[in-house]
DNA sequence: TCCACATTTCCATAATGATGGAATTATAAA
DNA sequence: TTTATAATTCCATCATTATGGAAATGTGGA
């Protein structure tokens, strides 16, 4: 994941009503929830609920799907995973040992550690 | 970690600037740099990255000790781990299964899972 | 077609954040 | 104490983001 890419994911979450938008979702996931059930449920004007959705979508932390009158939006998981990774690997030094916890986090053997594979990637 | 104070520390890292000022910190850690070092190396101007390095401090994603006339800025480790178990806890849905890959993130046994820590408190 | 409702876009406004020059404060060496 | 350097604060400016009413667009049913 690239730099710009995870910034723009931070800002997105980094933002009261997103970030209870996009909680929301996960509650609900992987079916979603129309905008009028969110508006409803987190007390929102329309206009600003569309204009979270789509800071959502454009760091594609959320997807869209039409189903008659109604627009589903649901978390895509995919994008949580590569900023946790993202994280993880930037939170790690490559000097070992000053992560341990954050480090103990990742299951070895699941995929590379961290460190690792940004070592192999600058090198 | 509570939601206001995750919204803090994503705040604090979606930001080019502070990002960079982060992950220059983590290649240094545990030691860390004085801001004049962090400066030059990333082309700030002092008052910039005095801004930054509040905002920073503020989330508690780096700490500072005076050492002479320079003050080193260091990483807290631990703030990004919590950072790291909130968004792994909230990009978990109750409903298991919807989130496999960041859930294999998680060594199971180091740490309650995302899932059973959240249910555990709010039930 | 016409209507009802869901959602988005438009637009103006208000609030917050970023930037850096200049002045100030702090620390240590001469 | 004087001087040099480190870092922060002050302050003005510019840029970005958040908000929501009203209008426009899209969708399916009558």
């Amino acid at each position: 994941m690239q730099n710009r890419q995870a910034i723009t994911i931070l800002a997105a979450l980094a933002q009261e009503s997103r970030l209870a938008v996009y909680r929301l979702l996960i509650e609900h996931a992987p079916e979603g929830l129309a905008p009028s059930a969110i508006a409803e449920k987190l007390g929102l004007a329309n206009a600003t609920l569309s204009f979270h959705l789509k800071e959502l979508s454009h760091a594609g932390l959320v997807s869209s799907r039409q189903s008659g009158r109604f627009i589903y939006y649901a978390p895509v998981i995919e994008t949580m995973d590569e900023l946790v990774g993202y994280l993880t690997d930037h939170c790690c030094s490559q000097s070992a040992g000053t992560c341990a916890t954050a480090a103990a986090r990742c299951a070895p053997g699941k995929r590379p550690a961290a460190a690792t594979r940004r070592r192999r990637a600058s090198a």
